[in-house]
DNA sequence: GTCTATAAAGCGATAGAC
DNA sequence: GTCTATCGCTTTATAGAC
């Protein structure tokens, strides 16, 4: 028996991925103990509040992992029209490497909607602020700018339930492609 | 105590409410049970395979109302920016009644993703379609006919994500303005 | 930090009376 | 068609050895 000793990131690491593929409500512990090779020991020491701590943990993992590759790009960039393709990039890349499931979208629904409902406001809402602000100071009215900016993010967010649902990645990436197609057209 | 003697439809369209606020899983029998004040017994009379023949209850009477209300009225148009309006306010009215939530987008994720996988599909083909069909006889080519149809649905699907998200009814309706908006001016 | 055993509660589903 | 009682199983969480 290996025994592996690791630390709590690789956890998170491992447990998102079980929500993403099983859903929340579903991945039961036995099933987070099969699937990720941590046993329940482990599980407790990491996350002594039990499955909302590792929900909260994973969810703070992937708003930092946004906060660094997309919000703070799009706040700090020069060329609006950069700093727009690279956000469709490294969201197609992300989202498409991670079955295609959007966590904090996942807890819009069900039970969990109201335990997370600070951080999953927080999470769009400072999406969807974070792209206006960078379209509005290329040149886009406020209201344009906010409208374009929610487009965006529920078109992506809309790509993800699409492509899960036909099971085809090429509707997601098409969608994205689009996205960000519609914005640079707005920018010129 | 009152007793109350129901039939399956009533019985199918309490359990969607409740599927809707609390999600597939999270909605036990026991909650089942006390938001519908439908007793086990009758819920096992109704729905022999137990929950998951309520999820397909559900899923079906969906699936019908769409057939009904959307999908046929867009087939059969003879004027389709008359139809594309129609989708826009019968869509925005069904999902803003019924707490923002699209069932079949919620079967994307989870368990029940697997089981319900080709009814999903089937409902968003089918919605994509028809749209394409409307889009495609009014001039629109083809393969422009099928993008505008898929990020139509994406954005509707999106909308009710950000918009449960983010706890406004004005980013739905907002969206969907905007898509039939978008959608009227492909048709000029 | 990891393991196993176990407690306590809740789950879906069934049986049989009415 | 509805009710209640109950079975068997799984769940989350804890305890204590290593």
């Amino acid at each position: 028996m290996p025994r592996t000793v690791l630390d709590r990131d690789d956890a998170v690491r491992a447990l998102a991925g079980v929500f993403r593929r099983r859903g929340f409500e579903s991945g039961s512990l036995s099933v987070i103990q099969q699937e990720t090779g941590i046993g329940r020991g482990s599980l407790y020491h990491f996350f002594p509040d039990g499955k909302a701590d590792m929900a909260r943990a994973v969810l703070a993992q992937v708003r930092g992992w946004f906060d660094e590759q997309v919000f703070e790009p799009l706040r700090t960039a020069g060329d609006a029209g950069e700093a727009v393709a690279h956000m469709t990039q490294v969201v197609e890349e992300y989202f498409v490497s991670r079955d295609r499931v959007c966590l904090f979208a996942a807890m819009t629904l069900g039970e969990e909607q109201e335990t997370f409902a600070r951080e999953v406001r927080a999470y769009f809402a400072d999406w969807v602020d974070v792209l206006t602000g960078t379209l509005h100071r290329s040149g886009i009215s406020g209201p344009d700018a906010a409208d374009l900016a929610v487009d965006a993010v529920a078109a992506i967010q809309g790509g993800l339930i699409m492509t899960r649902a036909l099971d085809d990645d090429a509707v997601f990436t098409g969608i994205v492609a689009r996205t960000g197609r519609r914005l640079h057209a707005a920018l010129s």
